[in-house]
DNA sequence: GATGAATGAGACTTCATTCAT
DNA sequence: CATGAATGAAGTCTCATTCAT
């Protein structure tokens, strides 16, 4: 109903105080979204656990929304400054070995970051397409140079079906039994899951 | 930090009249629910497209929880309803029937609930827990029926997973991409996803 | 900028008691209005002033300026149901007479409600406006009926100018030297400016 | 009820540098107040326009209000600029040529600074007062040597009111019918209005 | 029981002004 | 002197919930 607000940070903070300021800002929005969820991140909340006054918030950030956005956009990329490297490396392994890499991958990352990554999934589930969108060509690409391994015909469904998973059972596992996360059994069986589905 | 809010109706209505009222108030929940999600669905505006005062709806439900819980509770008996009997009549099928078939139930059930399952699944992911539990032993019993043709020997585990992809293979899918809900190409590999991690 | 916001009460009040709410907060508005002006009408001073919490407010006004604006309607239409007979009354008079009765019908008016007129013509010149539309046609009526001894041919304009000279020298008075609004001399005066202007 | 705010500026800057600061916030102010009106008239983006820190504005001007009120200033010298040698001018002619030239100045002012002087006169209609008060012994001089051909015996008053006269059709056709303030025809029923009047 | 008027904590946000650097 | 970061009172408005009738 609402245009989503747009997300441009109102000033860019010069001096070092101001952007002391905005980090101690998004840390404590961080650190309120893991303890209580959208809900408990109001601004005057976020202001406070920053130890900085309402309107400094608002002197860098034109909206709450904005504020929450920023928090996501600093979460993909440390996620994707972790992922990045790895998957490029990844992408050199066969099968067996890139499927399983792929599965801890995704494990560690979702456990590093269980509470943000589900406050921040919580009211747009925006982070799990756009990390379809960052990764579904890699995915493709590989599936193509490993074609003559690989039963789906349709290779890009096949690598959305198993992007999909992949996120799917690692973030849903994260909400409902965190324990999985660490559970070497659980790794195997999710390593098993893809390359059954993938492999002739 | 939250004291936890009780979530049972206020009292059972016993007369008829007292039974309609609760039946248009979460009439008009789900209604609100579907078309506005979480932030339309505020009781003043649940209690008038109900045709209730909003006193009455105190009457009936402690608080908002409460209401949109006996929504969720209702939501999730229709979909037991509806997938008990089918998922009795798979319990007889081989292998490769019952998955195809598990596979079509579930996406029909999303097809026909999209909207209000995904407001109910937005704010609490109870949903799928209780899921899970209901469904759990059911889908281990089946495995041990089948074991001869199963190849994870932790069989629980097994059938958690297979649980968990089938319903994030279906809500994700829901929510991101729901034409893939009717289309047949998306079930048969969904099928073969389940088939192939089971399958020996 | 901004779209001039509706004016819609939120909600008509049915029972008696709320529609002595409705009346407290729009009085307790104008008293607002009067004593210290636009800046100092904040909803939550009218509120109090109303002896009503904020929430009841809103609960028939959707906004701050819903209300100001129910303010001045309020206001017109006292003037219109004080001005109409009156000048029914006018119309049927010969020039002379029927000028010094509108200079006394315009002073009249300002007199009695100085400082919610100024407060209201304030931000929102739109009182003149509307006193033009209302009584412009009916004006020029009026000379085209004593066409004989009137001087000016194009009588639309000539009824404007009639009508702005009423209003500024009027109002313009009200704020700057009110005494004025009761001096005899001036009413005189005023007469004299319109006559001498309409008349061969 | 409010403390009367200081309306001087803080120091006479001394340096070629603090006049010409002095100068931008000045000028920045009035172009704000003429695109936007009082409401985008805020302090902060005074100085961003000025191209100045808010603290330098606060070292040239103790407070907004000093600051808009130096604004007012300049205009009234402005028009006094202008207006002065025009009038001497008149003060010599007969009340015909007089009474046009002077409808002439008022429109050619009022049309030259439309929106700034909407926006001063918006909240502190004080700007007619002064005017009075400028000119007001200036018109009865005026009057007083005419008086052969002066109908009005109080000759102060009828300088009040031909003075208000002009301000308000003027002023107030500003606001609600600009176009009025190129019109000959306007401008002719103007003078018309004064001359007979004045005139015996 | 039912009604709906009333409540008020608390959310977001603005902007004149101060003050450390 | 200048800078601009920081302040915080105060304003508008929402919505779950209570309570008089």
């Amino acid at each position: 109903m609402e245009p989503p607000k747009p997300a441009d940070p109102r000033k860019r903070p010069r001096q070092r105080r101001s952007r002391a300021t905005v980090e101690f800002l998004v840390t404590a929005t961080e650190r309120l979204l893991e303890q209580s969820g959208t809900p408990g991140a109001t601004t005057n909340r976020i202001a406070e656990v920053a130890g900085v006054s309402i309107g400094s918030l608002y002197q860098y950030f034109p909206n709450k929304d904005s504020l929450i956005e920023t928090v996501r956009e600093r979460h993909r990329e440390r996620w994707g400054e972790r992922a990045e490297p790895e998957i490029e490396r990844l992408a050199q392994l066969p099968l067996p070995e890139a499927a399983r890499a792929l599965v801890d991958l995704a494990l560690a990352l979702h456990r590093d970051s269980l509470r943000l990554h589900n406050a921040l999934a919580h009211d747009e589930p925006r982070l799990a397409p756009e990390f379809q969108e960052r990764w579904l060509p890699v995915a493709v690409a590989y599936l193509e140079a490993h074609r003559s391994e690989i039963r789906p015909t349709n290779r890009e469904l096949a690598a959305r079906i198993a992007l999909e998973v992949l996120e799917a059972l690692t973030h849903g596992v994260a909400l409902r039994a965190p324990e999985l996360l660490a559970d070497e059994e659980y790794a195997q069986e999710l390593t098993q899951l893809l390359l059954r589905y993938l492999e002739k």
